[in-house]
DNA sequence: TATATCTGTATCAACAATAGTTACAGATAC
DNA sequence: GTATCTGTAACTATTGTTGATACAGATATA
């Protein structure tokens, strides 16, 4: 349960918005699919408000509304918008720098990190909201 | 939580060996450069032992060395040697199965899951060991 | 204006994963 | 037999994520 799957949700909370069209969505409605706490939601929202992907209001008949149509929203944006952590971590502790490879291994595997995000956000950018749509439409049986 | 760093080290550890030639290296010299304990490095080695990449000896003058030559390790294998993780994590709690699009987005995430793992893979399998340490070597100022 | 409702956020507890540490059994060279 | 090194179990500390409660602020409606 300590796993980041913020991702998830994000892309799930889109994808219901996605579905109300125009309509305001309530934090507490979208919890109930998701199967969380409202405040979680909301947490999430409060990420992808800020990436210009929602936008809420508040007060009564408030709620959450997409920003976007669904084919303009990548699933890149919305992966840098909730910015988990990179594929892998750097050393806790920086290598020991008295030693010739510990000297030079951290930017390496710095570089090695960059070239690695990019390339899965590449990948998520080959994709938007709106192809996720579909395949949900298409997956069931 | 703590980071997940132990491609990094892996990655660390292998340089190390590959240039300590046949000679078997200790786990405690090991741990010197990467700054770390020599348990936590007996551990990486164990899973970096069980994907064939390393072979160890127990007993006195024992240590470890590389299985393979430094070009014929990708860094693919590491990773899959050691990595458990995905990108990003599928929901904890499993969705509402009453709402159609909670029913249907944990399939479609976990497709996107796998394909974005294997384009990872993919980037990494563009990399050997032997050109992280031709880096190491270009990489000190 | 009063009320009800909803977001935004602070705060705390519960939980899981990693890393770091100590300890010790088993293997092996000398 | 002794010294040395790996492999592994067991425990603690730390940290990130989730879940939950509480409340201030905003806003539609009567």
């Amino acid at each position: 349960m300590a796993a980041n799957s913020q991702f998830s949700m994000a892309v799930h909370i889109l994808t219901l918005l996605a579905g109300a069209g125009d309509e305001n969505m309530k934090s507490e409605c979208i919890a109930g699919s998701v199967n969380t706490n409202a405040v979680v939601i909301r947490r999430v929202m409060g990420q992808l408000s800020q990436a210009g992907l929602v936008s809420s209001q508040t007060g009564a008949f408030g709620g959450t509304r997409l920003a976007k149509t669904a084919s303009e929203i990548s699933l890149c944006e919305i992966y840098k918008a909730v910015s988990c952590g990179e594929v892998f971590a750097l050393h806790a502790k920086s290598p020991n720098k008295d030693c010739p490879i510990g000297r030079n291994i951290e930017a390496v595997l710095c570089n090695l990190q960059r070239e690695i995000d990019k390339s899965v956000g590449e990948k998520l950018g080959q994709y938007t909201l709106a192809s996720v749509i579909e395949m949900v439409g298409n997956a069931h049986a």
